[in-house]
DNA sequence: TCTGGGGTCCTAGGACCC
DNA sequence: TCTGGGGTCCTAGGACCC
């Protein structure tokens, strides 16, 4: 197989880099890059941790996924900004158009990272330099955000390199530099590599990426199962993974929660259900899936999580399928401890042109689904508030809980 | 004191079938 | 009176990503 070159561009503190510059195009004349900021939840509706942050508040000890007390308590004068997951997708989808100008081999990871191939345009080494200097410039003059580039042969070592020195810059980790530039890294610096596996590795006396690299692939089979044999690639730079260009086939839908306030009687949380199971119902019907599967998940306030699944005898995309199931799980599963966080998830997906039911049932289900599509299509066209159920009418309950629009980029924990 | 929400994949144990 | 073993499905929970 000839040699690929491979880019992952990724967005410097996107979240607040993209605020930054809305805010900077809409006559505000500050640059919330150049204060101490962050975008973050609401406190009060327990949302509350970090989600982005700027240069001159990672210089004060913020860092993402913190909580906002925290954060508060390390920089009292910190800029607090909500965060507008529309605005995102916006400034994503025109990332994604630049992208596109130079290939058609763009793989959108996530809401705010993308892997090139480009392969093929007769580029060596300094060619691919340079043409990632223009897109880098491209980006800061036309979008007004910076990214950082990684330049390899595969996604993970692109995706490595571009993790080097932020933000504004770009990096090369071509196999020959593996040595030099990765290994002397801590090895939870690596992709895949998470808290919990970090701390068994150390157990080990694994500290480097470099040890990791010549660790017994056999040894590491022993400590991680089938997880050893990634480590190892991952580790010694291997990934033939492709940059996909295609959206794969989703595995499964789910929206969850964090309730504003403990939930600790079954009438309210099952009004969460039910907002939650809408937004499950909806997506799936916009997707044309059905689901077999159906799982509640739910958060007690120590903190503690559980969740219980069952598989359906038919698949179904119906709001009050799921609700109805979410409901026996949650019963089956709630002790009556006080509940922060709640969450309805469909998988195991099928075509949703699929149904095996008896003549009968077919009749009821296809008035239910044409009542489904009938409220979805109010709802698209006049908003999601346009149609409500008379359930939560002064309950305190958002009627439609959960978020992710249909086009909102996912990524997967493997490249 | 506080700790989001959207995903994917893997593993282990028990049930069940042949 | 004693009763195997392999394969697959189902479920709960945990790990990772951004």
């Amino acid at each position: 197989m000839s040699k690929r070159i491979i880019y992952h561009i990724d967005c410097n503190s996107a979240f607040l880099s993209w605020e930054a510059v809305h805010r900077l195009q809409h006559g505000d004349s500050l640059d919330l890059r150049t204060v101490p900021s962050a975008i973050g939840g609401s406190v009060k509706q327990r949302h509350g941790i970090i989600l982005a942050k700027s240069g001159p508040a990672k210089k004060m000890g913020i860092s993402t996924g913190q909580t906002i007390f925290e954060a508060l308590s390390k920089c009292p004068n910190l800029l607090l900004v909500p965060p507008d997951y529309a605005l995102y997708i916006q400034c994503s989808n025109a990332l994604m158009s630049l992208l596109q100008e130079y290939t058609p081999m763009v793989e959108r990871y996530s809401v705010d990272e993308c892997f090139m191939d480009v392969t093929g345009y007769g580029m060596n080494r300094e060619d691919c330099l340079e043409t990632a200097v223009v897109i880098k410039e491209r980006i800061r003059n036309e979008l007004g955000f910076t990214v950082n580039i990684g330049i390899s042969e595969n996604k993970l070592l692109a995706k490595m390199a571009s993790e080097f020195e932020k933000p504004n810059k770009i990096h090369t980790l071509f196999p020959e530099e593996i040595p030099d530039k990765m290994w002397p890294l801590p090895v939870c610096d690596m992709f895949m590599v998470g808290i919990r596996t970090c701390l068994k590795l150390y157990k080990h006396g694994i500290i480097t990426i470099g040890q990791l690299a010549h660790t017994d692939k056999e040894l590491l089979r022993v400590y991680f199962k089938s997880y050893g044999n990634v480590l190892g690639d991952y580790a010694n730079g291997i990934d033939y993974s492709e940059v996909r260009t295609d959206r794969q086939d989703i595995k499964g839908v789910g929206n969850s929660t964090t309730t504003s306030f403990d939930v600790t009687d079954y009438e309210t949380a099952k009004l969460f259900l039910l907002s939650l199971s809408e937004m499950v119902g909806m997506r799936l019907r916009m997707e044309n899936q059905k689901a077999r599967v159906i799982c509640v998940f739910l958060r007690n306030n120590q903190f503690s999580a559980w969740s219980h699944q069952h598989k359906i005898p038919a698949p179904t995309n119906a709001t009050n399928d799921i609700y109805e199931e979410a409901c026996r799980l949650f019963s089956e599963m709630w002790k009556g401890q006080p509940i922060r966080a709640l969450g309805v998830r469909a998988g195991c997906l099928s075509d949703g042109n699929f149904t095996q039911l008896s003549i009968v049932d077919q009749n009821k289900a296809d008035k239910i689904s044409e009542l489904d599509k009938s409220v979805d299509f109010i709802r698209t066209k006049f908003g999601n508030d346009s149609v409500k159920r008379g359930v939560f009418l002064h309950s305190g309950v958002s009627h439609i809980n959960g978020g992710v629009s249909d086009d909102y980029p996912m990524m997967s924990s493997l490249l």
